[in-house]
RNA sequence: GCCCCGCUAGCUCAGUGGAUAGAGCAUCUGUCUUCUAAACAGAGGGUCGGGGGUUCGAAUCCCUCGCGGGGCACCA
């Protein structure tokens, strides 16, 4: 029913520890979204980037867009390399370097290290830094991977940045932007700069020391995405905390010398939870927890994943979330992945009933039939769906899907308790044709419901 | 100081210039002998943060002020 035509697209995201966003998404084939500086396990507010990232993807492909999801694994920056010092520190036993990661999982990954890494503490920490921070971030890699996968996560890549400078490719963007006029020497260091435009702030490529910052890194990351691998479109989702990055990315691919409109960035408000009594509407606390942070893993192990998907879909990019855990595991009718979830169900239920009078029915569903206000309700929301598709394609805004969602099952929530409160209503009736008509409906709500809850991830359960 | 986001019902939020501003939760009242009550029907609840402006028409666009959150590195 939607068909377009294809276009090449990628999407990439980046989501962030200390890193930069979450998630990138480019067309003709290649988002990339939620790309987190590995060195901790994925918080809350990732989750946000992932699972917005992802149903963008979700959303493009059924439109009939090639996707490209890819993770891209900060290795060769100042966080990861503290990272590295720290588990060489550990592996010593020594405490982490100041600014360095001091959790416990660090001494493990020492431990692991020292088993799998033979003659590992014979090296000077120049030489085993790099093979310790490779072998923790691959783990800590792992890590996230096994997060995302359980909200039904999976990327196309794990881009490392280290194969981008193996490439050669930062050294080639920033030769580009030396001929073009863009990079300036100063106190040591070289600096990128827009000569035409006096607001933006220069900004540094090398550091005096001769280390590259990540800038150099997203040169070349440009240039893989937009030249080596042609992609028409690149999406990223950040956080909003990087906001002030965009206008210096928009200046880099520009510079580069691809349009900046093909670079869309995708930011996101922050997530806080919220627990405690708020059923009356009185106590909110902010479950930020002083010291203690809230990981993905312990959110998903507390409502489930499709809670959570459905709880961080629901919202606009732009609001910050009040994530109420008490909401999203109620099992009951207050709860929104449940009422969508159940009219899913009943409908499956019904179709099955039916089933045994099959034989007995018409091949043809003449929907002509079908006049009470409950049934045309049905019918209007599934006529709206095309355009809510195309909405939240156009405008990337998944969150326009459990809106709609929301108002298809509560249609067919009517239409299915006009049966239950008078027995010529229901689906299943005596007169063969009156009954294809109405399975028929049936059919096609239960597909469209099947079809919205797979674009935002979440399952739709055939009986509950 | 500068930049970004938000401010809409008690709470959480939809609503990209067009009809009387919507939903969920919460509160109150009804409905199961059933193809699934994890559901349905109904009620109350609003200066769309304040003030200007543009327009035939503004929650929506412009200006301004206030409040909350997030940014302004040779960190990402």
């Amino acid at each position: 029913m939607l068909r377009r035509r294809p276009r090449r697209w990628a999407a990439t995201s980046t989501s962030a520890l200390p890193t930069r966003g979450s998630g990138a998404l480019s067309a003709g084939s290649t988002p990339e979204f939620a790309s987190i500086n590995p060195p901790g396990p994925l918080h809350i507010a990732h989750g946000r980037g992932t699972i917005l990232g992802d149903s963008i993807c979700r959303v493009l492909e059924f439109t009939g867009h090639a996707v490209q999801r890819e993770y891209y694994v900060n290795s060769d920056n100042t966080q990861t390399r503290k990272f590295g010092a720290s588990v060489y520190a550990r592996l010593h036993g020594e405490e982490p370097p100041e600014g360095g990661y001091t959790g416990d999982y660090v001494t493990e990954l020492a431990e692991m290290a020292h088993h799998d890494l033979p003659d590992i503490e014979k090296l000077s920490e120049e030489e085993a830094e790099p093979k310790l921070r490779m072998y923790a971030l691959a783990k800590m890699v792992e890590q996230i991977k096994a997060t995302v996968a359980r909200l039904g996560v999976r990327y196309d890549e794990w881009f490392w940045e280290n194969k981008l400078w193996e490439a050669g490719l930062p050294q080639k963007g920033i030769e580009r932007l030396r001929a073009a006029g863009y990079l300036k020497e100063k106190d040591g260091a070289l600096w990128f700069g827009d000569p035409a435009d006096q607001e933006e702030e220069d900004r540094v490529v090398i550091r005096s020391n001769g280390q590259p910052t990540y800038f150099a890194s997203d040169l070349g990351y440009l240039l893989s995405r937009f030249e080596q691998r042609g992609y028409q479109r690149v999406i990223e989702v950040w956080g909003a905390d990087h906001h002030g990055y965009v206008p210096r990315m928009k200046s880099a691919i520009a510079a580069l010398g691809f349009d900046p409109e093909k670079l869309v960035i995708i930011l996101h408000q922050m997530v806080n939870l919220k627990e405690g009594a708020t059923r009356s509407g009185q106590k909110v606390k902010m479950s930020k927890r002083a010291g203690r942070f809230v990981t993905l893993d312990e959110l998903i192990d507390r409502v489930g994943s499709d809670a959570v998907r459905y709880f961080y879909l629901l919202r606009s990019p732009d609001t910050t979330i009040e994530f109420d855990l008490e909401l999203a595991v109620t099992q009951g009718n207050e709860n929104p992945v449940y009422y969508a979830q159940y009219a899913h169900a009943r409908l499956t239920n019904v179709e099955a009933a039916a089933s045994e009078h099959h034989a007995q029915l018409p091949v043809q569903a003449d929907v002509q039939l079908l006049v009470h206000p409950w049934e045309l309700d049905v019918a209007r929301q599934l006529a709206f769906w095309p355009d809510v598709v195309e909405d939240a394609t156009a405008m990337l805004e998944p969150h326009r899907i459990p809106y709609y969602v929301h108002d298809l099952a509560t249609a067919v929530h009517r239409f299915y308790h006009a049966g239950n409160a008078q027995s010529e209503h229901r689906v299943v009736v005596d007169d063969p044709k009156l009954t294809r008509a109405r399975l028929e409906l049936c059919r096609a709500a239960r597909h469209t419901l099947k079809t919205a809850l797979d674009l935002m991830g979440v399952s739709a359960p055939e009986r509950m």
